[in-house]
DNA sequence: AATACTCGGTCTCATTGTGAGACTAATGGA
DNA sequence: TCCATTAGTCTCACAATGAGACCGAGTATT
């Protein structure tokens, strides 16, 4: 279960450059690769961020806007739909009223919690570089050509 | 409360639902956090598939579009902007007549490459369960409300 | 010698995606 | 009585994206 961590991929990834080979095929074209469809789910705008909500917890549709301001109804019923068609996210309605609907991760969901954790701490720990780096690239000279 | 069963995910994943809540202000917006403007990043259509192809090598940069056929110039070429400025690639020009230019990951971009593969492995490994959620879904009756 | 092709872009324009906010219907609270 | 609440859907305006023309100088083909 927890293949992935440290031992494997900690000593810099051997393997991991075979992988992304194979990944790319051999005439250098991913562009069909089934990890794709999977990636572009991921790494849409929204679905990182409900997902990290609902790994705290069950939240109705409303809660989970409330935790992110600024995503608009439209595209937390789209993210939320996408999830669940992927089998991420459990939706679970009842019949009162006004309407109550709960969503919470699946199995699968809490699958990937792993795996987007590394990112996240990842992020969490490069932050202050990247910034960094923003600032110098925004201070320099325009691009050489 | 919380229907989360923290045990199937430990094994490597302890704080992680700590560092949630950290992430997740007390008043359940995280919003606002800096590692927020770092996940955009990550989470671009086309930044992962880029940084994917300059993990096997440096490329110039019609290589990079002829590993990705249906990117476009102009999205490329903010991708690799974007990428930087944020200090993952390094841009190095020549000034050849055609010019040629070429890409590669600096250490900061090697860096996300480990949490990166640990995603894509996930993907890859989940992929076919998510695909037959995703025809279950399409074949299911349309949703209750 | 004239033509075509290449490179890494930038530019315009059409299409697509997204956000803001109105609207719903039954209920509880002021 | 009036309004807010709920989980959406709908429309409209605006933002992001994709397709493809265009660039200029040198090299290759004709």
């Amino acid at each position: 279960m927890t293949r992935l961590r440290a031992g494997n991929l900690a000593q810099g990834c051997e393997g991991m450059m075979e992988r992304f080979r194979v990944w790319a095929r051999a005439d250098g074209d991913f562009g069909l690769c089934p990890v794709r469809s999977v990636l572009d789910r991921i790494g849409d705008k929204w679905t990182t961020l409900v997902i990290i909500a609902l790994a705290q917890r069950t939240h109705r549709f409303s809660e989970i806007r409330r935790a992110i301001p600024d995503i608009s109804k439209r595209m937390l019923t789209q993210t939320l739909r996408d999830l669940e068609r992927d089998g991420l996210v459990a939706r679970r309605v009842f019949a009162t009223k006004p309407p109550s609907v709960e969503y919470r991760l699946t199995e699968l969901g809490h699958s990937l919690l792993e795996p987007l954790t590394a990112l996240i701490l990842w992020a969490e720990k490069t932050q202050p570089r990247i910034a960094m780096a923003r600032t110098e690239f925004d201070n320099a000279a325009p691009l050489a050509v």
